[in-house]
DNA sequence: TATGAATGAGGGTTCATTCAT
DNA sequence: TATGAATGAACCCTCATTCAT
């Protein structure tokens, strides 16, 4: 039971210390993203963690640092190819529509974590460059790889590719700013929205036959 | 008749208030985009408007009603018609590279704004619907009729209108939000982005030929 | 109509402003007794005499003086026996229930200025001295005058009159307290309490003939 | 086991918390006397306290919430049936002055505690509920029964029940009130008030055999 | 004399952080 | 190391009072 040799690489101590941390950054993501940084306080985080208030501190230098203790969270994003890999099959339409779903889908419902980081990310300087470092640019990153790769392949005209992937985060971030706004008619027909996104991005608005 | 030179439309009393809540705004704004909404305090707020605390009350209901009327400053929605009537001379895309051009411009020039207000529309749900209700919308009702208008010309495919309206704005958004968040590519070719955009929406990213 | 020997006794100018006093004064009672004398706002005292802020400083030097003039306004009290005098005809007891019912109908509907004035009593010093000369010992007065009338005649038995009177004086301004404290049996049976009042000081609680 | 010579009944933590609490109801009974509920300041009831600002608020949930503290001291009522049991071997009459006595004694060892309420349960509807309900119902309720007994067992004539007892509360509040207020008569003669109220309820003011 | 906007001191309350246990 | 009560700085807001017009 107390088995010294145990299959675990961290002695019991470790893992519980690891376990309350990632209690602590739970509970954090969901108090922020409910009430936003500032409503936030860490009594009701070490509340929803069952932890005393006192305990953050043995963890986190402070509420600051928790920001930071989230961000790094961000750097699971690199999940995200391999969700993908199988819809990496297809064309390339097909490929944006069912990843700009898995993305649009993901961000609804868990990953609470961006609305929690995204307003404070505007402010702290140090948070801004993390997040941009951290998240943007790594997702542009493997977007731009893709993009160029369906370029080669003749799949996509030649574009601007860092331009084009910036313009596909816009949409996307823009999205989620709509329906978080309470656009009615972004959030009735978000199951729909990312074939209509690639319908406009692959065939454009002009009419057929004038390109 | 006791305003002999009648230089002035209002009374001076009247017009000593205006410019004493002009002078509150412009505080408000330099010290909640300098600081974000909650470390910006009303004091150096009343401290940089040269007016006492209590004075702001008299303008203002309470700090986030100075919000709202940041809010309002940025809308000015009432002559974004007006400046588009003169691009619709041109055919779709020119009109819509000069409105996306002009607004993104203005947007700017509010930068300082936008960053007070944009994380506290994402966070606080009142706020956000008011700023989806009070600039969103209107901006999306100009732009349906006007999109319609070219579907209806042929300038434009067949196309879901509000749908399509919402991806416009959508980007539009997403844009300030990258450029906001520090991203380099957006903010190194930002006069180019209107031009762009309008690349994508209107052409696609289809090979020519294959839509 | 500007008539200089006009039948009043004070000029106009001063006529209006004794007039404007009074209005001050009746909206000090009215919010005052709404609110309680701290929650009163000078502002609305103002705004429901018809007048500026400002305007209330000509006339009093500030909101303690106020208490002091709806004091003041306790001595109109004297009109009291007046009313009354109509009940002397009567018994002892006729006239006990007569002037009872009358003041406490009294106090309850208009007599706002008790419930504005009576905290401030038992905070402020030189308000409590000139409360309970201006109106408890005056009433008080009244009454001995007329209890000992009464015991001369052989109306009430030999009692210790002072104190008979502050027993009276006690129970009116408790039946007060009751019912506004929210006391349902004193509220639903108000318009009996003068006569239940009268039935127990005058026949007393022991069973018949056992006196 | 780790409490040795167990002396006391509580852990040192709970001990020190209430007496902690204590410190803070006595010091707002203090300050609250000396100055009215509006001019206390948390700050000065802290002080005397010897405690921070702060640490109020862990003990009450804001400023009314000190005055209930206070009520719920002032009530008091458990203790009073006992109490009374004692003299309820006597007569009507004697049990009657006992209680009476013992009542306006007890109170007015917390007059200052009094002061300190009384004018906000006057203005304060909650809080005259709350008064009501805690403390005049639960009273009136003993006494309902009490008085009742005695009409069975022919010690009092037949009376209405709850409406004699509420003014015998009548007469006890107006008593306090008069006193608190400065009455010099009420003051001087109180320790006889208990049997002068006796004489007046149960022998009543007419002349010897006009009942 | 009336006005009513400007003033700014003051107070209740919150909450991140500390530290004795 | 965990606890959670104590701390007290900081902040929003109110409102009596002043004073230029």
């Amino acid at each position: 039971m107390d088995d010294p040799q145990a299959p675990h690489r961290l002695p019991r101590r470790a893992r519980l210390k690891r376990q309350r941390e990632e209690r602590i950054l739970d509970a954090a993501a969901t108090v922020i993203s409910r009430k936003g940084y500032h409503q936030a306080t860490i009594h009701e985080i070490a509340e929803l963690a069952d932890v005393a208030d006192g305990t953050i501190y043995n963890y986190f230098s402070g509420k600051p640092d928790l920001l930071i203790g989230l961000m790094a969270r961000l750097a699971d994003v690199e999940q995200l190819p391999a969700e993908l890999v199988a819809a990496l099959q297809g064309d390339g339409r097909s490929f944006f529509v069912a990843a700009f779903d898995q993305r649009l889908g993901h961000m609804l419902q868990g990953e609470e974590l961006l609305k929690a980081i995204l307003p404070q990310v505007f402010v702290d300087p140090e948070l801004g460059r993390l997040f941009h470092r951290e998240y943007l640019l790594r997702i542009a990153s493997v977007l731009e790889h893709y993009v160029q790769a369906q370029v080669d392949l003749g799949q996509i005209r030649p574009v601007d590719v860092p331009l084009t992937v910036r313009l596909v985060q816009a949409v996307f971030v823009g999205l989620l700013f709509l329906r978080v706004a309470g656009d009615a008619t972004v959030a009735d027909r978000w199951s729909e929205m990312a074939r209509s996104v690639a319908d406009l991005f692959f065939d454009g608005l002009s009419p057929a036959g004038s390109g």
